[in-house]
DNA sequence: GTCTATATGGGGATAGAC
DNA sequence: GTCTATCCCCATATAGAC
């Protein structure tokens, strides 16, 4: 018993530095070697677990992307109206200075040039684009409009974080959300 | 008259050349190396020039900088109803799977480690948050209304842009800007 | 499965000749 | 001002013992 719970212990602890760590800094300028220090593990341990840097951002993205769609779908499969569960969503607290742990990674060259990290990611969009447009879609709005409509809600999270984080003022994102809900509410 | 202008020469080529890998493939990810190829400058030139990389990031990024806020204003200051100029801006044609050349450094940790670099981000974006805040206030907005509009509008762009890159769709940067205007156009 | 030792290539920069 | 040669360090592994 003993051993595979090490085993395991060694691996997850792996994919949570990972995850951090590239969150933090980008997969391309997180280096194995800072893995290993966040991890406590050693260096033979990881290259067993992960033979490339590519298995283990493939591993630890995926995870992240996962935890997101859980907690997003939290919010948007709530059983509230369908507006009330997109601005739900829209305003969910962030961590505005820290930038989106997954839309970051679309300006890492060495996320966006692996076909495999490049699916994780668009994988992750394409499933909440749908989400959305499908809501709007129950508020009554014709399937391309609800499409766009879609798209700039996501777009407008995605913005933000860049504006908080480029005016290194948390509140950008806030803003962002605040003007796009005005005009929703006021809209329907 | 041959020296000087040989130099300027030199010195231009290399931030044309750092122009365009900055905005490919982020400052992070680009040597100094890479630039000496591209631009066709030998090695002693560019630490001649650039005494580091900081050196000829701040003047490369610097210059896009200038370049996309001159040809922003030739948008938001033509002589166009206020509305009418927002949304000509928002609809501007764009090279959305490249990524904005300025908002993608956000997510450079080479850039915002910098302070520097970071106060070249941080200008543009003010810049363009305040024309912006002074326009909605135009068409009659109160100050903080305008204001949390001017953040959903830049947001729209450069969520746009990670929402382009993500799913490899141009198009989704174009949905969001039509999904944002489609509000702003029944508001008012 | 995990460890230590080692290897190759490139990043960022310096030295000194021309 | 520009060139070539050189330097040190770290990124990304690989090798083989334990």
């Amino acid at each position: 018993m003993v051993t595979p719970m090490n085993t395991a212990a060694a691996r997850d602890r792996l994919v949570d530095a990972a995850q951090d760590l590239f969150a933090a800094q980008g997969v391309g300028a997180t280096s194995p070697r800072a893995v290993l220090a966040a991890s406590g593990v050693g260096q033979g341990s990881l290259y067993h677990h992960f033979p490339t840097k590519h298995d283990l951002a493939v591993a630890a993205v995926g995870a992240t992307v996962d935890d997101a769609l859980a907690r997003a779908f939290r919010t948007l499969d709530s059983g509230s109206p369908a507006l009330e569960r997109v601005i739900a969503y829209l305003e969910r607290p962030r961590d505005a200075l820290a930038g989106c742990r997954i839309g970051r990674h679309t300006a890492d060259q060495a996320v966006m040039d692996d076909d495999g990290l490049r699916d994780v990611l668009t994988a992750y969009f394409v499933r909440l684009l749908a989400a959305l447009t499908t809501i709007f879609r129950e508020t009554g709005l014709p399937d391309d409009v609800a499409r766009d409509r879609a798209h700039a809600a996501l777009a407008i999270i995605q913005g933000g974080y860049v504006l908080a984080r480029a005016t290194q003022d948390p509140d950008a994102l806030t803003a962002a959300v605040r003007g796009f809900v005005g005009l929703l509410d006021r809209h329907q």
